[in-house]
DNA sequence: AGGAAAATTTTGAAAAAGTTGCATATCCTC
DNA sequence: GAGGATATGCAACTTTTTCAAAATTTTCCT
């Protein structure tokens, strides 16, 4: 159960039980369902309706441990924008965006391990992590012909 | 030389001519030659010590353009933010930075061209190009023992 | 055990940092 | 040198962080 998961990642990374993170937390649940990805300022506007004095602040702070906690993916966008959304796989994955209306998908691709190892041993450096995005254009923005920018942004339901 | 390359870079993405964009050139010749790299604020600070009407949005606009054109390479950080630097390498690479000390490495390392295409194959997507970045520790920073954000940036002339 | 002060985390208003829109100034062509 | 188009820089806007204050939990005392 997806709410569950949101739950239990939550109480990992916060020492209290506050207001403001259950009702984070409640607004999770119901993106994960939908699978919509948003944006920090998304999640502010929907959250002040309830409860008008929340701080963009807790929102940022919010997000950010959970991103670092992994239930939260940060997706990057071509342009260099980018969004949040409740991680679908439990596995190790990347994203791939379209350039014209930023849908979003999971993808399995990464790079070789004995690659990673090798480059580490090259430069002294102990590897940690990495980041990895594919930018590409849909097949829907292909064949409506649509230009980067002229689209509305679309997140993708069905993975 | 290096310099060439930047005029040369400039002129094409640019159709005038203009003071702000000399000046942006001079400074990047001299960053280029000493291998640092650098936040739009750092470049716009320093030229505006000459030319002090100099806006900001001028240089956004030229870093966005010779990022576009491949001059400058955006480098990002294991903490969400980034620098620029002048592109050192001619052929399509990647970059590893340190959790640490911000130390930047340009490294070979990409994905294989065929996954690539698989993935593009599943997804019904026009792959484009794609963003990856590794993190890690460097052997300074693990050596000094020092904890991510306790340490100045430094950057590697050395490659 | 019950209650309140202490200790510590978390919050949110406001300040700072980063980015963009638009009227004006500048550059190039004729 | 005037006309047309690009590029500029001010100012507005957006995003992120800071820091004093509020809230939660723990500790201590009766």
């Amino acid at each position: 159960m997806i709410a569950d998961k949101i739950y239990a990642a939550f109480e990992e990374v916060s020492q209290r039980n506050t207001r403001p993170r259950k009702l984070i937390a409640e607004r999770l649940v119901e993106l994960a369902e939908s699978g919509t990805d948003f944006t920090i300022d998304d999640l502010w506007q929907a959250l002040r309706e309830g409860e008008p004095h929340l701080g963009r602040a807790t929102v940022y702070r919010s997000v950010e441990m959970l991103v670092n906690a992994g239930l939260l993916d940060r997706i990057e966008f071509a342009d260099g924008s980018h969004h949040y959304r409740v991680c679908g796989a439990n596995h190790h994955h990347h994203h791939l965006t379209c350039i014209c209306c930023h849908r979003v998908v999971e993808v399995d691709v990464c790079l070789p391990v004995d690659q990673l190892a090798a480059i580490g041993n090259q430069t002294n450096f102990d590897i940690e992590g990495h980041s990895l995005t594919l930018f590409g254009r849909c097949g829907e923005c292909r064949s409506g012909k649509m230009l980067p920018g002229t689209s509305e942004q679309v997140s993708d339901p069905s993975h």
